[in-house]
DNA sequence: TAGTGGTCTAGACCACCCT
DNA sequence: GGGTGGTCTAGACCACTAA
């Protein structure tokens, strides 16, 4: 073939190849640094494809890593916007208490007996699908859903005491001494469920917070809760610093 | 049209219609439990998206969610392969200490002058540019490299002594008292740079941790650590406790 | 009803790894 | 060279929102 590659075109040396949708990213990441602000619509996706001129595809898979870095805000039938910082939430484990404490920012939506899945089983130490008492909460912040949780609390010592109760449920779990409480983060995807609650398609990138509450040598509590990742920085503060966030 | 919609097929009720990627994707994470181990290689791409009679497009979105959430591993010219559970990683602020200390599992990699770039600027409190001092490192984790860090330190009292050393950078900050440290945590997509370190794709999702030392009422140093979001989890343990994690 | 983002297709070619 | 995953295209239709 002689000095040429790809369709006859001479290449002096090798580039680094960077795929058009990285490109894309890049210049769409500068444009809005440069000539958006917080909240502006983007032109429609069709029309920015044929600006780049690039196929729609493409382009989604830039927008798609903008969103990742929550630059950007998708809604189906409205349009692309600028996305506002993201929101911090605290979720340090330094402040030891029990979930539902005085200043627990969040709400209770539903409370049911549900079976033990595998994970839960596990770091609960019962037998997979034993029944357990359950609370969902969700957190606000800013008006917009943030996060969904479900704290699975070991069962009853005397069962059978009819549906469990939410605010009985975190009064039984404050009556007893919290010994210690670790958090562990992970990427997720949204179930259906959760993409529900967080006003998100399913299969949403989410972060995943497995909080364990232990009493008595044992894991009392665990509670298993997604954040919107698109939308909000879980921080671990410390108490002797004050600062505001860069 | 009268009572059928969608191509004439009569419809008895509105169901759900869950994407078709979304149906995939809980097929195969079944298939993954119930008949594949960790490290077993699945049919390629092709094969596959024949097999359940989709087009490859719409089977890759299926397995992008899976990779996503930490269940498969794609390599390229290699295949498709069931993920190993993800390694936890301490990053507990608990333990207050500067980095590079006696068990510090990081590695340098390199020691250079930069200029700060808006994020950083306003966390260290410094001009935009400035030229910091900084240090890259990396954390390998079971053989595999599973983050990368870039560490700003203030810029020395006394400018111009040339390159910074990156042993006697990390002493000179473990010679002032360490008065407070506090971490977040955010999704992001790994760039160029640090893809290349995690040996991934560039846009990779990456768990972005920050991490502010402060000392003498003002932030003195500032770490941004991006781990790989599917194969790490980061844990924030508690002393008090010490069971296995499930 | 018009316009948006979300899903899906059928194909092509490229970059990379292995043998 | 042959097989894998990664990129890209040009088009179609669907689901949702708002005027």
């Amino acid at each position: 073939m002689g000095s040429t590659t790809r369709r006859g075109v001479a290449r002096p040396a090798v580039p680094p190849a960077e795929p058009k949708y990285r490109q894309l990213r890049t210049a769409l990441a500068d444009a809005l640094d440069a000539e958006f602000s917080v909240g502006q619509v983007l032109p429609d996706e069709r029309t920015l494809a044929a600006r780049f001129g690039v196929a729609r595809a493409t382009l989604r898979q830039a927008l798609d890593q903008l969103e990742l870095d929550g630059r950007l805000q998708r809604r189906r039938g409205v349009g692309t916007t600028v996305a506002p910082p993201r929101v911090g939430v605290d979720v340090s484990p330094a402040r030891q208490a029990w979930p539902g404490a005085a200043d627990d920012p969040w709400t209770v939506t539903g409370c049911a007996l549900l079976p033990a899945g595998p994970a839960v089983a596990t770091a609960l130490a019962v037998p997979r699908g034993t029944q357990l008492p359950t609370i969902s909460r969700t957190l606000v912040a800013d008006g917009q859903p943030v996060a969904t949780e479900r704290l699975y609390a070991l069962p009853s010592p005397r069962p059978a005491d009819g549906p469990p109760d939410a605010a009985e449920l975190l009064a039984a779990l404050r009556r007893q001494p919290l010994e210690g409480q670790d958090r562990a983060v992970e990427l997720g995807s949204a179930d259906a469920e959760q993409s529900a609650s967080l006003d998100r398609l399913p299969g949403a990138p989410v972060l995943l917070v497995t909080t364990r509450y232990s009493t008595a040598g044992r894991v009392a509590a665990l509670s298993l809760a997604t954040y919107r990742a698109d939308t909000c920085r879980l921080t671990f503060g410390d108490q002797r610093l004050a600062l505001t966030t860069g």
